[in-house]
Formats: structure tokens, C-alpha cells, sequence
DNA sequence: GTAATTTACTTCAAGCTTGAAATATCTAAG
DNA sequence: CTTAGATATTTCAAGCTTGAAGTAAATTAC
């Protein structure tokens, strides 16, 4: 052989393999999504992005501000707008204002959301395992490592 | 120790760690998805569907059916439409019509869409060589081994 | 051949999403 | 106080997305 010893010839540059890996992440959690909206449509007639904001408020007994939404769900601030105007006119959310800031309000859940959400999540925790079935302890370990790894180097930019 | 030594006691339930397992996928596609889109549309003035389009069909020079794209790229019908249209005049893609079937059509990238697709694509793979920099080739081997593992299960459904 | 079905695509309404611009309010500097 | 700046939210236009319904053409089964 007469090529330098020092390429191997068959590896794949890292920018080639980083791509495929982000093709992949993309794809299975597009997946994901895309069978846990189906669920949600199909069997209780909400959407993912109000689930998200439902979980949000639950676990915030005492409310949050419009802003805390949008940055938890890292979503826009208009977008949160419509979605909790949405949540309230149902009965689901509640808009209290805050004496000491006319500017902005507490969202809570009021407790027939409170109801719908306990029903919700316990839903959505079941189809997740059910979804990930396929992954034991170990995979469960091992991808969380690395996506703990990887977020964490994507928040620190 | 007093407690049984088959239960550690510590051990979480399958279930909440595939559902923290979730999450974590949703969070880092969801952090690397901003990140392209800021660039997209930030430095080539595009958006990510689009480019998902185009990247389909500079793949198949002989050019792909309406819903050969939408299966490919796991969205609706109708959305590809959209898409096509706008891509078609800006000059970018072409519909080509098929003698055998007068329903279908055949879309293509035009020499100006694959001009501007090679330039578009060569950032691509750039920016995701730099925002995942934080794994190396082990880091990647262990994500795709198991990313692999979980479409697939998820594909056959 | 013709009726029923399947396939290919478009249109549409509803909803999500963003980023920018507009309001309103609060805070801080002078 | 008043002005400047920061903060909290809403409104808006543009674009993405879906799922359902509609049109058209091809295929299959009688």
C-alpha cells in the first residue's frame, strides 16, 4: 500500500457523522411527536402545545407570569398569548393580576384544569412508556448521559 | 441494613425515567432546531422547511412526486404543496409533468436551485459540525447506535 | 366498458410559531 | 419630577402544519 499510513482510508470525517447523528436525533424525535400528537388529538381532544403549557402551570400552584411560560417552554411571548387566551375562555386558566405590577399577570390553573391536567399527564406518562418500550435501563441511561452532555453545551453558548 | 436487598429502595420507576428520557430528546432537537432556524433564516434568508424540500430533491436529480416528498420528509400533503409553489416561483424548483400519469408530477431543482442548495447545504453541515463540537466520535457512535434502535422500533409499529 | 376503489394532488380552515412593532408600566438617573 | 431605559404583555403579518374535504386521473373488478 502505498497511501501515508497516518489515514486510515475508511473514516468518515466527523462533520459527516456529526450530521447523521443530528438526522437521526431529529427523525426519532419527530416520531415521538408525531405519535404523541396523534394521541392527544385522538383520545382527549387537545394538542401538544397546550399540554405544554397545562404541565407548565401545574406545577406552579402559585401561578406564573406570561414571560416564565414563554422562557420554560422556550417558545415566543405571543405565542403563550394565545394559547393561555385559548386556556381561559375554556375555563382551564386563570389570569390573576398582580397589585404590585399592573403590567403583568399570574396564569394559573383553575382546579377543573387542575382535574383535566392529573388525567392528561397520567395519559401521557403511560404512552411514553409504551412508545419507549423498546429502550431498557441501560439505553435509558446512556442517552440521557449524552443529551444531558449536549444540552448542557447548547445552553452555555 | 434492614431492607429488603431485592428492592434498593432508590431505584425510580421505568416509566418517569423514559418520561425524563423524553424530555431531554425534545429539549436538545428542540435547542439545535433554534439554532439552525436563527441561521437560516439569519444568514441565507431560508427557512428549515424549505431547506428539508430542497435537500430531498438534491437528492433524486430525476426529480421526486409531490408525495414522494411529503413521505420522505414525514409531513402532510398539503404542506409540500405550499412549499412547492413558493419554491416554484422563485425560480428554485420546477414541476415537471409526466406523460404516463396526468395526475403526478414530477418536482425538480432547477440549475439556480442547485446552485443555491450546494451553497446552502455546505453551511449546513458546517453549523452542525460546530454545534454539536461538544461530542466526540464515541459520544456520536453511542447516540446514533441507540437513536437507531429506537426509530426503528418506532417505524414498525 | 363501467362502477368502485385507489392514488395524486390541491384547497381550505384551524391552529401553532415566530419576530417585529406597539402599549403600558415600572425603575433608575439626574 | 422627568426622562431614559428596562420589563411585561399584546397584536400582527407571514409562514408552517395538520387533517379533512374536494377534484382529477388511473386502476381494478366485475
Amino acid at each position: 500500500m502505498t497511501t501515508s499510513p497516518v489515514k486510515a482510508g475508511k473514516t468518515e470525517p466527523m462533520s459527516k457523522s456529526r450530521l447523521r447523528l443530528w438526522l437521526k436525533l431529529l427523525k426519532t424525535s419527530g416520531l415521538i411527536e408525531e405519535e404523541l400528537r396523534r394521541r392527544m388529538r385522538a383520545e382527549l381532544g387537545t394538542t401538544l402545545p397546550r399540554f405544554d403549557v397545562m404541565s407548565a402551570l401545574s406545577r406552579a400552584p402559585d401561578g406564573l407570569k406570561m414571560s416564565e411560560i414563554s422562557k420554560r417552554l422556550r417558545v415566543s411571548n405571543g405565542n403563550i398569548t394565545g394559547i393561555v387566551d385559548k386556556l381561559t375562555d375554556e375555563g382551564i386558566a386563570l389570569r390573576v393580576s398582580i397589585p404590585a405590577d399592573r403590567r403583568a399577570n399570574l396564569v394559573r390553573l383553575t382546579p377543573k384544569g387542575q382535574a383535566l391536567f392529573a388525567r392528561h399527564a397520567a395519559l401521557h406518562e403511560a404512552w411514553i412508556d409504551e412508545i419507549l418500550a423498546g429502550l431498557n435501563a441501560d439505553d435509558v441511561a446512556g442517552m440521557v448521559l449524552r443529551l444531558d452532555h449536549l444540552s448542557t453545551t447548547l445552553e452555555d453558548e
